[in-house]
DNA sequence: CCGTTTCTGAAATGAATTTTAGAAGCGGCC
DNA sequence: GGCCGCTTCTAAAATTCATTTCAGAAACGG
């Protein structure tokens, strides 16, 4: 199966598509934007004209002309042909498609291992997720009533953020605290039984985080803990965990996981709160049309 | 998504073969002939010219035409627009297919379906990246010399800060633009040919990153950028640019395969770096114990 | 900083394709 | 048998499209 691709410019390739990718510095500046447009929604973008193809990139037609020669094509026509070609015989055979034409260089294997383990974790990280933990969860984040803390370390921060900024949008009570520095005693102070706090911890664990949660339970807040399988020390006093697995070929751990299940639970609450999140998303709209 | 097909000549059909079909007495026996060739191999038969279509039924050209027009299409450029369409239609919904909440028989299966959409997303995030790109940009962020900066929007910005919290461990001159506050001109004011912006925009794009990358790219700086397959228009002046799938059950867009990228390009530059960066991690672990 | 090379888009060209117009073929009906 | 309407093709027209040319601009190297 490998093998068996057309040849063009000497390098052999089973699709337009990765024949574009292989040879991407092969081309010039602009002729790069077209195959960017080209390949963000392949094979589609080429079945237009080219003068479609050249406007969608923002170039201009003979520049798409050049593009199309460089790939070894004699014009526009057959590049077309070739494209439909492909989708036919795609749509004939859809279960056959992998990177067999970059094989044989490292880099590519690299990207292909390191999608490999990531698409492993998140199997087991989701198949793993106790749903009763994960609906508690959600019911905590999806009531206005109790106000939502969220804190990370140094890789995780971000994670807590994006968390945020989802949450803001649909609900309101909602706030970043940076565990790095000496303010989160403000906040905490003001905890009691209806506050939550979604607490983030991954190895190396971090003593700031740690403590912070563990005066957040002290005041009687409800902690949520995202962790990795290795378990922050903040299990002991956390209501609610989910762990994600965060191996990969690298020297740092991997979020991809816990990503992944902090989107899915904000799918999961907003669904809950569909009707007034819709109000919010869409005065928000009007805000940023102002 | 249903009954919302469009309407042509009274009858409503929701692709251009079932209104065919359903009209095939409504046209002249030559005119069948073409229907016929159509639907044997829909809707590749039609992608090519009118008259290739007419050889391959054995009609003229005209008839084709009059085919379509009977359609009611206003010809034969129109009859190919929508048979692209369709196609899209057809390969994009297995893939970002909403799931409405009745038949998920429960949480556990919508957690499953989002994982399932995840994997999709990561799997063809990763295959469609071009490795070359992919290495330029390693390069370019494992070059010392370089100063990095990094901006995002509304929901890309904590991957933004993910990736600088990770490159300021393995390398010096890394710094976090805010897109939100007027303070970023000082930063784009000291840019120049050495400096690299590693900016991220999804959808909805954001004007202010709009601007930021354009001022950066004014001043001779690198613009990599990482963004979503409808592309920012960022792509114009982008030097580097990593698309990545983006679709999930979910009303919001999903980052994880855009994580998984970040994650593989963090890798990557760490192994490059790895003699100074060993050294680097390591005295950091002394600051941190002191 | 300047000459050289490469790249890019505007305009002009030429080819291909869609579209229109007109004539020939075909069948049915008076 | 001849007329009429419908259908289909041939041929020419018009339009769109792909392609080439060329000049200006940008990047590059010295």
């Amino acid at each position: 199966m490998s093998g068996d691709g057309s040849e063009i410019a000497g390098v052999t390739a089973d699709s337009l598509a990765s024949l574009v990718r292989v040879q991407l510095d092969k081309f010039t500046p602009t002729e790069r934007r077209v195959c960017h447009v080209l390949l963000s929604n392949y094979p589609f973008a080429g079945l237009e004209t080219a003068a479609e193809l050249a406007a969608r990139a923002g170039v201009s037609a003979p520049t798409v002309l050049r593009f199309v020669a460089r790939l070894g094509l004699s014009g526009y026509p057959e590049f077309q042909k070739r494209l439909r070609e492909e989708l036919e015989a795609r749509l004939i055979a859809p279960a056959a498609k992998h990177r067999p034409a970059d094989e044989a260089t490292g880099a590519a294997a690299a990207l292909d291992a390191f999608a490999a383990a990531v698409k492993g974790n998140v199997t087991r990280t989701m198949d793993d997720v106790a749903v009763s933990e994960f609906e508690a969860i959600a019911t905590l984040l999806a009531d206005p009533k109790r106000p939502i803390h969220c804190v990370g370390g140094r890789f995780t921060e971000p994670l807590a953020l994006y968390l945020v900024r989802h949450l803001r949008i649909v609900r309101p009570d909602v706030t970043m605290l940076d565990a790095m520095t000496a303010t989160w005693g403000d906040h905490v102070i003001n905890m009691d039984k209806r506050d939550v706090l979604v607490a983030f911890d991954i190895r190396r664990y971090q003593t700031d985080v740690i403590q912070l949660a563990e005066n957040a339970a002290a005041r009687g807040a409800s902690v949520v803990l995202f962790t990795d399988t290795w378990l922050s020390p903040i299990v002991r006093i956390a209501r609610h965990v989910l762990s994600s697995q965060v191996g990969v070929p690298s020297n740092f751990d991997s979020t991809v996981a816990m990503l992944a299940l902090i989107e899915a639970l904000i799918a999961r609450v907003t669904d809950d709160l569909w009707p007034t999140a819709k109000l919010r998303m869409e005065a928000l709209e009007k805000l940023r049309g102002a």
